[in-house]
RNA sequence: CGGCCCGUAGCGCAGCGGUCAGAGCAUCCGUCUGAUAUGCGGAGGGUCGGAGGUUCAAUUCCUCCCGGGCCGACCA
């Protein structure tokens, strides 16, 4: 590429600014586009306005001018910080603030404090290994002060990156009024809330079986027990817990009652053996006494399992001695397996209490003995069994584990470990019928890899059983999207809620307010605030500033009963911490400031959180408000899916399938990663790929965002600010009420209001995802039809030279520029809230810079009302007819090969109804010109260019004729031509004696050979494709022109360059060169001051040849000098299309 | 094993009783210069996971099956 002397003083027309992304140097002028859009340094640009302008803060203001907003309320999910937030937080990031940000713009105050997750098991566990210690032994041996201390100095330590990413997202969101569940004042409100439920009786102690991790000491939740390492079973390839090896054994239960004679049972976790108290048999099913012949053992079984048991060659030749049902059995003693709680034999009044058969109908016969061995501690199952059947609950093993005195053979010994020794000691007591290893799928602990065990632990339950249906009503309350998770999945759960364990056996949470009697268990008192504690324990009023056990645990009192009062070990679940998020967040009820607010604000308006949160936080927020106000939490919920990369597998940092979101950002730009999420089914909870394809691992599906919808906007923006500059255009307060005259920009207003109606309806819907297709839409009318068919009204004179028919032109050009004004800013504030960055870009530079706005951020706009006046929908129905009507034309000449360029005389376009006549009509000018053909012509009459095809119109039929639809539907398809024009025209017809209209029948046209036509739906066109000599000419000029261009282009001049031409070709080209009027069309439309027809003179550098139709043609251009001034010399005033020839 | 969701074009997805099943990306073809080639226009591409059923009519509703996802249950 070479440049030419002169070059900088010619140039005319759009500058690239040097400087593109600083702030206008004078103002009340649109700003020139600048040569290359940087949109993630034009963002950080928009975050330092905020920043400088304090827009955020004003945004967030309670309170604007004399009157207070209505509060529109928002809660936030607290996430926990100690990882870095993925896709995931920030698709709920990017939902949490465009709802906001929507409802701010239309008048609300919307308050969105960021929240912080504290406490719980993660934080836990990692300071836990931080610190090397693990397990309660080992916490208890280092302190909890020393522990919790570590726990709430690294809770937070992401805190800082978080809010940077968070930010950079462009998510407004207050960090500094934050909450914490850590804080004191969040404490206390748990407390308040918990007092609550306890006073109206929803709280009871319990017990629960539940997995243990004996390595961690520590209860694990449901979750925490999926989260264990998982495998695939070998046989049936399902994914399910790891696999390991554990003893199977068979062993003997001596019949108290039936000497020389024993019931068998089978266990894989001998452990529990020891805390046996019973035997459990099926009532129905049949069970058998036998005798081995070796041994003359009679025993009791299920003969199913003793003949698959003699089948593995385990037991010998069997004599059957009776049968009888497992209810037969119930009641019968049997003697301790081994010793240590034979004390239960026999209850203080003699009957029996332990060690006695029992009747359980979850004994199944797959495996075993049918008959099951019952620890009532160690078994969801047993445990409800012992329940039933008074059984006491006897847990020899600590948390972790291990066995204490009163299991004095194995006594410091864990669980595990213990198996190889008591079945040692069986086998030596002659009681192990049978001893076998069985490989099964078995829980192990998330962080350990340990086996778990299961134990009955002492829990504090909430009654959720006892509001459970209340509960179920107040879900039909609120609005869930999508629906399904609310009546589905949530509605589900809710319906089968179970009592909810609130309690933990750990350290760092808030401690259950609860003190009990050292002595008197019974005697206990939960306390509901810290100044109760503070007068019930004698302490100092004030003197607590903290509620963790460290500083609680210690503080006791006497009971009446002469002991001590002592707060029971466990901290809360920190479920109930979120849950109670709405009140304890503000301090409830202890805040006096704030009490009503709170009152006021319940529900919420607006959550959001994926569908992860079912079963957690939204479920927690609905049973708190429930439970305490009879209210539901929320009002709206958006519930999103889980995000998967491309490929379809979780996001994987070692497998490196996901691009870095701050590398998408940094690339991309924020507006466009939000545009892109917002618009996924993953706001609709459902999973979503992220990547335009499985091998997208960069990002790309984020880049095609900007440019559908970033780049539309911005194309369509420079457009007018090149003009405006060019034109001395500036923008009024009139502009924003403009009411043009013309069809073409009444129809963009039009639209424009077409667009805000819907996108307000999605907004106010939550159905977040229709959005940006509506906005792109929009983007498409405006770029691919309103700017350019209108483009040649904006390069009209500036006034001045011929004064005659330029009052109108004058008039005419103002309303194109204030449309297109008046449209990019009110689709730039309405795209607001999803494209937070772009949209104030455009709304800095046409409403702020230029003085108009009253506000000083689009963000501090109001959002858009539709103004229903300016809508006209015949008006949009006949353009989209219109760009229907030019696009079946535009492949109709791609399918005769004829292109563009060559014009053709005549398109006819068959109408059928007035409206569509009257559009084609209106709009020809766009039609001649988008088609390059001289002339439109309308028939009413196809006949010619299609025949008639018919189909049954099913819908209108169907529910008339039912079973005589197929007959009707036959004879339709058979019906002929005259018949189908006959109706076609109105006339009625008789089929298989049913009375059919032109309503009753679908015509589909097909085109007739021989001639250029093609049909799609209900729009007919026509091509004449006979040449004249003249058009074949100007053809040929359009392809010389053609050529030109690209040797503009190959020589590297700028647009606006004037150049010299020189042409020379053969045969008809020569001919077009020779012509006076092409060779004036040529220059034109190639900026050619001269067109010297002739050989190239050799001196000329930038030259072409190439053949037109077979006819050689030879090109060459050099650089023309202008004259100065003459700015508008080369417009050529006309206004009805692209094709018309220069002055 | 249960609950909920999803299987539609090469890819990621709309549609969800009725007329030729749609847009986007990718592919292919055409087209550059008075805003945007990061553009514009066009074309090809589908047994709507499978099998039954209901219905005049099923991609759409029902049942079963297969495949995928999430959540949960069970494993004495």
């Amino acid at each position: 590429m070479h440049r030419y002397p002169g070059e900088i003083a010619g140039v005319r027309g759009p500058m690239p600014d040097p400087r593109p992304n600083e702030p206008a140097p004078s103002p009340r002028g649109l700003r020139p586009p600048s040569a290359q859009l940087d949109l993630p340094a034009l963002e950080k640009e928009i975050l330092a306005l905020w920043e400088e302008r304090g827009i955020e803060a004003r945004a967030l203001q309670t309170s604007q001018g004399a009157g207070s907003r209505e509060s529109f309320v928002f809660y936030d999910g607290p996430p926990f910080a100690t990882g870095l937030p993925h896709y995931g937080h920030l698709l709920a990031g990017t939902i949490k603030d465009v709802v906001p940000r929507f409802w701010t713009m239309r008048g609300r105050y919307v308050e969105r404090r960021f929240g912080w997750d504290c406490h719980g098991l993660p934080i836990e566990n990692l300071i836990e290994n931080e610190l090397g210690v693990h397990g309660r032994a080992e916490i208890e041996e280092l302190g909890v002060p020393t522990f919790n201390a570590a726990c709430r100095a690294g809770v937070l330590r992401y805190t800082a990156e978080w809010e940077v990413v968070v930010k950079r997202m462009g998510r407004w969101v207050d960090f500094v009024n934050d909450y914490k569940t850590m804080d004191a004042s969040f404490m206390e409100s748990v407390w308040w809330v918990f007092r609550q439920l306890w006073d109206k009786g929803l709280i009871y102690e319990g017990y629960r079986v539940q997995p243990v991790s004996p390595a961690l000491g520590t209860p694990l939740s449901n979750f925490e027990v999926a989260q264990g390492p998982q495998e695939k079973d070998p046989v049936t390839k399902k994914e399910g817990h790891r696999r390991r090896q554990d003893p199977s054994l068979t062993v003997r239960f001596a019949l108290e009652d039936e000497p020389g004679a024993s019931l068998w049972a089978w266990t894989t976790t001998p452990w529990t053996l020891p805390s046996n108290l019973a035997l459990a048999v099926h009532p129905e099913v049949e069970y058998v006494k036998v005798r081995l012949v070796d041994t003359g053992e009679v025993a009791y079984l299920e003969p199913g399992r003793l003949a698959e048991y003699q089948a593995r060659g385990r037991v010998g030749a069997t004599e059957e001695l009776a049968r009888l049902r497992g209810a037969d059995l119930v009641g019968r003693p049997y003697a301790p397996l081994l010793p240590y709680f034979a004390e239960y034999r026999e209850r203080d009044d003699g009957r029996r209490w332990a060690f006695k058969v029992v009747a359980a109908t979850y004994v199944t016969t797959d495996s075993g003995t049918g008959i099951v061995h019952q620890a009532p501690a160690f078994g969801e199952d047993d445990y409800a069994v012992g329940l039933a059947e008074g059984l006491p609950l006897v847990n020899p093993l600590s948390l972790n584990g291990i066995f204490d005195e009163s299991v004095a053979d194995f006594a410091g010994l864990f669980a595990k470990d213990a198996d190889k020794g008591i079945v040692e000691r069986l086998r030596r007591e002659g009681k192990v019928v049978d001893q076998d290893v069985i490989v099964h799928p078995y829980p192990h602990c998330y962080r350990t890899d340990q086996p778990l065990l299961y134990m009955a632990i002492s829990t504090w339950f909430m009654n959720v059983e006892r509001i459970r249906e209340r509960l179920v009503e107040l879900n039909r309350e609120i609005r869930w999207v999508p629906e399904h998770v609310g009546v589905g999945r949530f509605g589900n759960w809710l319906e089968n809620a179970r009592d909810w364990n609130l309690s933990r056996n750990r350290y760092w949470g808030t401690p259950l307010p609860i003190w009990r009697c050292d002595r008197d268990p019974s005697e206990m008192v939960c306390v509901g605030s810290v100044a109760e504690l503070e007068e019930l324990a004698g302490l100092e009023r004030g003197s607590l500033s903290d509620l963790h056990r460290e500083t609680i645990d210690p503080i006791t009192w006497p009971s009446k009963a002469g002991g001590t009062m002592r707060r029971i070990p466990e901290v809360f679940d920190c479920w109930f911490e979120s849950g109670s998020m709405p009140y304890a967040q503000n301090h409830y009820p202890f805040d006096a400031a704030k009490k009503s607010y709170v009152e006021d604000n319940l529900p919420a308006d607006f959550i959001a959180e994926g569908l992860d949160q079912t079963r957690g936080w939204f479920y927690t927020l609905h049973v708190l408000a429930g439970a305490l106000f009879d209210r539901p939490a929320f009002r709206n919920v958006i519930v999103n899916g889980l995000i998967l990369a491309a490929d379809g597998k979780k996001m994987s940092k070692r497998l490196k399938n996901y691009p870095d979101p701050s590398h998408v950002i940094e690339s991309y730009g924020a507006d466009a990663l939000r545009a892109y999420l917002i618009s996924s089914q993953v706001v609709r909870a459902e999973p979503m790929r992220f990547g335009k394809s499985a091998e997208d691992t960069t990002g790309e599906c984020v880049r095609d965002m900007v440019r559908v919808a970033i780049l539309p906007l911005w194309n369509a923006y420079n457009f007018l600010a090149t003009y405006a500059a060019a034109d001395g255009w500036q923008p009024s307060a009139a502009d924003l009420e403009l009411r043009p005259s013309g069809d073409l920009d009444r129809w963009i207003l039009s639209r424009v209001q077409g667009m805000v109606a819907e996108v307000i309806e999605e907004y106010e819907s939550y159905a977040l995802w229709n959005i940006v297709p509506a906005y792109l839409r929009l983007c498409d009318d405006l770029n691919n039809w309103y700017i350019r068919r209108g483009r040649r009204r904006y390069w009209r004179a500036r006034g001045g030279d011929g004064a005659a028919a330029d009052a109108a032109a004058e008039r005419d050009k103002a309303e194109a520029y204030g449309t297109l004004f008046r449209a990019l800013v009110t689709v730039a504030t309405a795209m607001a809230p999803v494209i937070p960055f772009f949209s104030e870009v455009i709304y800095q530079r046409l409403m702020v810079d230029t003085g108009l706005a009253s506000a000083e951020s689009v963000h501090l706009a109001a959002f858009p009302e539709v103004d229903a006046s300016l809508r006209d929908h015949a008006l949009e129905e006949a353009v989209a007819h219109v760009r229907r009507t030019v696009a079946v034309a535009q492949a109709l000449r791609e399918k005769e090969g004829v292109a563009v360029r060559r014009p053709l005389p005549t398109l006819t376009v068959a109408v059928h109804t007035p409206d569509v006549a009257a559009a084609l009509r209106h709009f020809e000018a766009d039609v001649l010109g988008e088609l390059n053909v001289k002339a439109l012509a309308l028939t009413h009459d196809d006949a010619d260019l299609v025949t008639l095809k018919a189909k049954a119109n099913f819908k209108s039929l169907g529910k008339r004729l039912g079973g005589k639809m197929k007959a009707v539907a036959a004879a339709i398809a058979a019906l002929d031509q005259k018949a189908l024009r006959s109706l076609g025209a109105g006339g009625r017809l008789e089929v298989e004696g049913e009375a059919l209209t032109a309503e009753d029948v679908i015509l589909v046209r097909e085109p007739l050979a021989g001639q250029a036509v093609a049909s799609d739906g209900d729009v007919t066109v026509m091509l004449d494709l006979a040449v004249t000599p003249a058009l074949a000419r100007e053809g040929l000029a359009r392809e010389v022109i053609n050529r030109v261009q690209n040797l503009r282009k190959q020589a590297g001049l700028e647009v606006s360059q004037r150049i010299i031409l020189f042409a020379s070709g053969a045969g008809e080209v020569a001919a077009t060169l020779g012509d006076g009027a092409m060779r004036e069309l040529i220059a034109g439309e190639t900026l050619a001051i001269e067109v010297v027809v002739g050989e190239v003179p050799a001196a000329i550098g930038d030259r072409a040849s190439d053949a037109i139709d077979g006819d050689a043609v030879e090109l060459g251009l050099t650089l023309a000098f202008e004259d100065e001034g003459g700015d508008e010399s080369d417009d050529d005033g006309e206004d009805d299309d692209d094709e018309g020839v220069s002055a």
